[in-house]
DNA sequence: GCCAACGTTGGC
DNA sequence: GCCAACGTTGGC
């Protein structure tokens, strides 16, 4: 099993929505280093949902239902070749009795390495496992 | 609203 | 292949 964490901006994309919805298909992803990411997701492995821009905070937990498939919202190549992107289907797991701020995060020795801090502008990554544990317990 | 980080584009 | 210009993300 991977662990892993995606952001969305709360305003466009956020928990509400995902919850009101019961599924999220992951598409839009136009960065390769998070498309990589999203074609190593497996079924079942667990992801962390984090919102950004207003109170950057790690919301809830979701996990993988669908592996990755070249996303239908990506423009089509004009010479025909098939797209690059791709997405994934989650479904949320649980919420965070309280969220994880980002200023927790920071705060955490255990958590200086996380790519949410090391590489602030990728929006999905991988999270280690006793990573992802210790972010799990701080939110419950 | 500002700005730093950083990915992408395009001229040379 | 280099690098300047530009656009976007996201923290503050």
């Amino acid at each position: 099993m991977n662990y892993w964490l995606v952001k969305s901006e709360p305003e466009t994309y956020g928990w509400h929505h995902f919850i009101e919805q019961g599924r999220a298909t992951w598409d839009g992803v136009r960065n390769y280093q998070a498309r990589n990411n999203l074609q190593a997701m497996r079924q079942g492995d667990q992801v962390l949902f984090y919102h950004s821009v207003n109170n950057p905070q790690v919301v809830g937990l979701a996990s993988v239902v669908c592996e990755s498939y070249p996303d239908p919202t990506a423009q089509p190549d004009p010479t025909g070749k098939p797209t690059p992107w791709c997405v994934v289907e989650l479904e949320p797991a649980m919420a965070f009795e309280k969220p994880v701020t980002l200023a927790q995060i920071k705060a955490e020795p255990m958590l200086a390495n996380v790519a949410l801090i090391k590489q602030s502008r990728l929006s999905v990554m991988p999270i280690k496992p006793d990573e992802f544990d210790l972010i799990v317990k701080m939110g419950n």
